[in-house]
DNA sequence: CTCTTATTTATAACAATTCTAATGTGTTGA
DNA sequence: TCAACACATTAGAATTGTTATAAATAAGAG
């Protein structure tokens, strides 16, 4: 169960940010960037985790979670004010979400400029701008 | 323009919008509509009506903004995980959302514009773009 | 190993929001 | 007018996503 080698580029990620490499980092960070760009929920993650046989609890996910955000290796994303996600794509960019069925997707941030925003009020900066895309899904035939 | 019968106005809006013209609902429609645009959560507009002496539940309160909402006399604004925005302005314009005082600003749609936006994936259309300047407080010196 | 401290965990606590089902109110039309 | 019905309001319970707590466990240093 433990033989193979993958958790070695986790295991770096999780030492470079100063984090412990226990067991239940080491396999949601696996789940988590073994895969591309993924925007997981902690609930789905939590339970992504159960089927793949690792046992961690739900409070550790969010835990986790919250850890790999400060150490800039998740984003957080707000979309939608019933759940919190979580990007694994950290570099600038932007989403479209589908309204009815909770997914997002990458816009990448180079691709798209915005002209004409006005200044930051006094005594504020900004931290990051978000461009969320909302979509509404139509009925498209099955295919 | 304003006449001596204050909630004339509220009165006619509710009326347009196939809403029956009860005690509570005017008088939040008088609390949201008759300051210029404003943005309120519902448990801020509940211990408003409270203090301007209208009893009005919370569970009220949530019913109106929502139905409100669907009247488009107000728009939902998704900012924060935390809770939930509504925007007295349904114009086409965006945001500042101040993260630490959870204080929100409107951003006139017509002054910016967004370029290069990708196309809406098969079988969506989008409903809405949103734009959140996201302001950090007195800004410590970075990078 | 053994210590020390970080991490994990189950579970309780929480906050925002929605639901429920009982009661009250606006509107209609005879 | 007023009875009758549909729609609104309400208090409080329930639900949901998330965070806090405190005890148990595991990691890293020596």
């Amino acid at each position: 169960m433990t033989q193979d080698r993958p958790y070695a580029q986790t295991l770096t990620r999780l030492r470079d940010a100063g984090l412990r490499p226990t067991r239940q980092r080491l396999a949601l960070g696996r789940l988590l960037f073994d895969g591309g760009d993924r925007h997981v929920t902690a609930e789905a993650l939590h339970e992504e985790a159960q089927k793949a046989g690792v046992s961690v609890s739900l409070a550790t996910v969010y835990n986790t979670l919250h850890q790999f955000t400060g150490a800039h290796l998740l984003r957080e994303v707000v979309v939608d004010s019933a759940r919190t996600y979580f990007d694994t794509n950290v570099s600038d960019h932007h989403h479209f979400f589908v309204e009815n069925s909770g997914k997002l997707m990458d816009i990448d941030g180079k691709q798209i400029a915005i002209i004409g925003l006005p200044d930051a009020p006094e005594g504020t900066g900004i931290a990051r701008v978000d461009v969320i895309v909302r979509l509404a899904g139509e009925p498209h035939p099955e295919s």
